[in-house]
DNA sequence: GTGAAAGCGCTAACAG
DNA sequence: CTGTTAGCGCTTTCAC
């Protein structure tokens, strides 16, 4: 069983038929009339003789390899590189494809990630994902063009490639409507210091959300800090010991959930219980973290599932022709960031 | 450039000289006898032509194709899968291979798991890595004998296959001694419910270094529970509650950085404070959470990159007939856990 | 020093 | 309905 000696030769001959009868059923080609008694003899001798086709000569003949290519940039650092990777694989796998992984680095030089694009090449994959590790602008090695490509979780800089992001403005929305809804009418934003897009986006929806339920977006409360842990500590004690307590926030939308478990920390220490004296809600969904604070905390989830599928989805309909992706390019497209309630937002105290 | 079917051939035309001068200069064939003039001609022809090999035909006529094999077991739920990557890939690609990434789940039948590892063979690739998420006992996929292989974190029930897996027991006891040597003697220890390796070699650890410590292991306070955040908070309010308050342990070990994380938060409710009151020390060394409590926690790392690139070397070795991996198969190969030293462990109070 | 030719395992015209 | 045959792009034995 299994053995990896035996060939379609093999087979024709246990069948006593020739290669082309073999590969006709194996394939199932569809202008072929074959036989339906030929085609069991066939189908036995294969199993019999634990045939298993050689994916390489396939490929080698057909110019085709059923194989994707992934260039990950710090795969390991970023605990949502693997959701991403999660859904280009069931996405691959559903479709008879099979995904090449190559990590590389976001600091990684240029020729060094088009090294790894032409290692890619040189196995013939049939497309390629450029995945990175949060939402921002790339410098694409040149050569990732010779071959269908969808990038995921950024934009390129040079434009003019398929790409799938997160829809930052209306993830930041979402957020905050959930504290409006909640009854909120003090809310505070917790921001990134970095100029990435997410920086700039969520607080737009932060403003565009307040203003829209008339609470004037443009006074409201922002401090900003390094997105880790301790940026989001200090930035939330900013915000929480400023000004008379009537303009204290009661609630504070944070830029991920690592800030938010900073403010965490920040109420423990001014005594604020969490929901009853502070409503929290962060971004990004990690795991790890959001669903072990106490109490859990609600939070805006990032799309890395569905945009690895998506990309694979593109790709493949764009290798099998279904699809022209250059269609695409003109702009990127937006995945929505849908909320996940847990249990740190309540109404204000009354 | 990077002009995709331009082949050897062509490159021999523009260079004057046969396929197979081409291929012995491109190759660095050893025993080819290749004037440097000839060899220089070549090199330019195929910079020229912008010439990539394709690793399709190579493999196909070398039976190598320099892919390896990974089947993951739930690379997504867990933050660890990516670190086995990240040392398995970087590995791989320092001595000129390719990994080929698969999802499987451990839930999966046997039979979808099988077929992974078919997938993986019909594309030839030269070994198979099989990963699972924690250290367990695994049911193979019979076909993964095809092929040398090597499994990552966990024994095989059947045994005889080379495996690598963490040093349990000795993690435990860098654990424990580092809060020996802090000075304490009341030590409790938060244990996971379930049935597996670590649960009880933890245990084991814990026990003799206290032992040998000449602290009675034997009588030293434990406490079991789910190995989560919930978990981790009840087993920590148990211990800390229980018996008079000279019996109270001012130092925890904990079975994992999640139970640790429930653990903070009892401290946090009786008033103790970390590290002054209670000191605590973890096990996985889980980033997001170890490096973000506060204070941040001291805890023993799972060796994950290294078990990795360890299973990659052995494969490569095994694969070009540098090494047997059945003279390893008998035993696993165990790798230490180093301790990370953070902010949770001080002396016990005076 | 260099080249001709066989063949890795398969698919797809083209014949019959 | 089924078989013959020419490659896919490369490496490698064997001749020259």
């Amino acid at each position: 069983m299994g053995n990896k000696n035996v060939g379609i030769k093999d087979v024709a001959l246990a069948a006593g038929v020739s290669v082309t009868t073999v590969s006709h059923v194996l394939n199932e080609v569809a202008y072929a009339r074959v036989r339906p008694e030929t085609k069991e003899k066939v189908r036995a001798a294969a199993a019999q003789l634990g045939y298993e086709p050689n994916r390489l000569a396939q490929a080698l003949r057909t110019q085709r390899t059923g194989m994707l290519g992934l260039l990950s940039e710090d795969i390991a650092t970023t605990p949502h590189a693997g959701r991403i990777i999660l859904g280009a694989d069931e996405a691959a796998k559903a479709r008879g494809y099979n995904l090449m992984i190559l990590n590389t680095s976001a600091a990684a030089s240029l020729e060094s990630r088009q090294a790894d694009v032409e290692a890619l090449l040189e196995r013939r994959v049939d497309g390629i994902l450029y995945a990175t590790m949060y939402h921002r602008s790339v410098d694409l090695p040149p050569n990732l063009g010779n071959v269908p490509s969808v990038l995921v979780d950024s934009v390129s800089t040079g434009g003019n490639i398929t790409a799938v992001i997160p829809d930052e403005e209306r993830g930041a929305r979402t957020a905050v409507s959930a504290l409006v809804e909640a009854g909120h009418t003090r809310i505070g934003f917790l921001n990134n210091t970095d100029d990435v897009p997410a920086t700039h986006l969520r607080l737009q929806g932060f403003r565009n959300t307040l203003d829209e339920a008339g609470l004037d977006g443009g006074a409201a409360p922002v401090e900003s800090a390094p997105s880790e842990v301790q940026g989001g500590y200090e930035a939330a004690r900013r915000i929480l010991e400023r000004g008379r307590s009537a303009d204290v926030p009661t609630a504070l939308f944070c830029y991920n959930d690592r800030m938010a478990m900073g403010a965490y920390r920040a109420a423990a220490e001014l005594g604020l219980a969490i929901p009853a004296d502070l409503s929290i809600v962060g971004f990004d969904d990690q795991q790890l973290i959001a669903a072990n604070l106490y109490p859990a905390l609600t939070t805006v989830a990032l799309p890395h599932y569905e945009m690895g599928a998506w990309a694979v989805e593109q790709l493949i309909d764009a290798i099998e022709g279904k699809t022209d992706l250059a269609l695409m390019a003109a702009a990127p497209t937006v995945m929505d960031c849908p909320l996940v309630r847990r249990d740190s937002v309540a109404p204000p105290r009354a």
